[in-house]
DNA sequence: GGCCGTTCAACCCGTTCA
DNA sequence: TGAACGGGTTGAACGGCC
């Protein structure tokens, strides 16, 4: 079908080309992906889906085998297995936005406007966000429209055992021992500021570590490309394409500015076991 | 200027619009359907009928010869047959909620009217006014979006809520690739030990129906990825704004949608046989 | 340009009521 | 029984930071 791209002719573009051809399709579903969301490659359906339900507490239920096959049409149907497909091919849910930042960031974007608007007062555009009734006796300043929805309140109890175990890691180190990751017992991980998060969520500090591990993550991505790829994710699409050893070098960098910068802890240790923590 | 797939985009679009609206006619009764209902394009009459009694245990009997010919007409006059046709053009029994699910749901929306009201409690609906200023003139005034947060906090366990679904998927790999799952109906296969549904027993007959729903969607799959690749996978980018109508491409779904006029499923055909019987 | 969150219309499931 | 409706979920499009 494809005629036009049958010409392989070595120029790096067009090798590029069906590279990120390759790469555009989400590992969830099979639909066609934009880039990387929460850590894999994936669609926007998937990215929201993943968004919306990875961090809710409660727990879907599969009344089968707990083995849907996703794909771009049956993705709706199982959110159970929607949902652990998302987390076995790597998307990772610590870096969805956690309420906080999440009021941060509006918060920012809000200062932004206002900061523009300041200097272009001609433009005034729309803006606040969030109109304060006096009607009500409201107390904080805080944005009324999302209350603050602990998603992690109580409810530890899930995920008791079961689920299938992420097939990267293991991946990883079964299909390329890599010898970058000889860790050594050692990581301090000042400990210093103290978060009072009640419980599951990682404090900054570990959450940058985590990143560290997800960007090694990343970086082994295209072996998994090469290696698993049709025989893991099971029969997403026909998939064929042979020029897979091609694909070495895929992404170039940009991996390292996804961590925030706010921790320059080294400590890829503990980041993995936080990793795998995760992944369990 | 890719013109030519613009061409082939339009063209693509329009037959898609045609069809669309073709298939607006219910497979059951050929009156006028909305859209999908149980997976498979439905009226409403014939939606509601099927979730009424599909589940229901009890066998109903045909005053004729149990080949009634259904129309919008004549769909009153025997349960029997009339059910059958739900299921033989592709609706599926297991999409319908059950009780428990019904119940959930019924809790959540509860929660969610509860958690709004308490929110406003003063009036309800002040948002007759859209206030959709573009240009200018900042009102002040804000969007002040009514839906509500995605995840609720608390609820334990969870469960599909409103869409539906279906192990379909697995059904089928299962069934179509290794003729050696044989599904017993008493072990349907709950990691969790508490017993789910009440009763998610599916009689084989059953069985091969989703099944034979499923393996079409599968065959609709490959035909949506074929087409959908060339045109929307290699070029769709920025796509431009263009109608909001065109975008619907992307959504494929379900079983039987758009089998162009052959189908490997020899019950749509049949169905669709009927149909045109139907409307003359 | 990549990748977050946000928005909103469409979809589809259940409920209600005549 | 079926038309009308309420509402949760989905996903495309978009805004915005880096
Ligand atoms: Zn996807
Ligand atoms: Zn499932
Ligand atoms: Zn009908
Ligand atoms: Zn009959």
């Amino acid at each position: 079908m494809d005629n036009s791209s049958d010409k392989k002719d070595d120029t790096s573009a067009q090798k590029k080309e069906v590279l990120s051809s390759l790469q555009k399709i989400c590992l969830v579903c099979g639909d066609k992906a934009l880039g990387y969301n929460f850590n894999a490659i994936s669609c926007e359906s998937c990215k929201a889906f993943f968004r919306r339900n990875a961090l809710a507490s409660k727990e879907f239920k599969c009344p089968f085998t707990n083995n849907c096959v996703i794909t771009v049409v049956t993705r709706r149907f199982c959110q159970k297995c929607r949902l652990e497909k998302c987390l076995s091919i790597g998307m990772v849910k610590e870096f969805i936005m956690s309420e906080e930042d999440k009021a941060e960031k509006r918060r920012k974007i809000e200062e932004n406007r206002a900061r523009k608007r300041q200097r272009d007062p001609d433009d005034a555009v729309t803006s606040s966000k969030n109109v304060k009734r006096d009607d009500e006796g409201d107390t904080g300043v805080i944005p009324l429209q999302d209350t603050v929805i602990q998603y992690d309140t109580l409810s530890t109890t899930c995920s008791p055992s079961s689920t299938v175990q992420s097939p990267l890691s293991n991946d990883l180190d079964a299909s390329l021992q890599s010898p970058q990751y000889n860790y050594t017992p050692s990581a301090p991980v000042t400990p210093g500021t103290e978060q009072p998060y009640p419980m599951k969520i990682y404090p900054i500090d570990e959450k940058s570590v985590i990143n560290r591990a997800i960007y090694e993550q990343r970086m082994m991505d295209s072996y998994i490309y090469e290696n698993v790829d049709s025989n893991m994710y099971g029969e997403t699409k026909q998939n064929s394409i042979s020029e897979k050893t091609a694909h070495r070098e895929t992404r170039p960098q940009h991996v390292c500015e996804e961590i925030p910068s706010t921790s320059t802890n080294p400590d890829v240790n503990k980041a993995r076991d936080i990793l795998q923590d995760v992944e369990r």
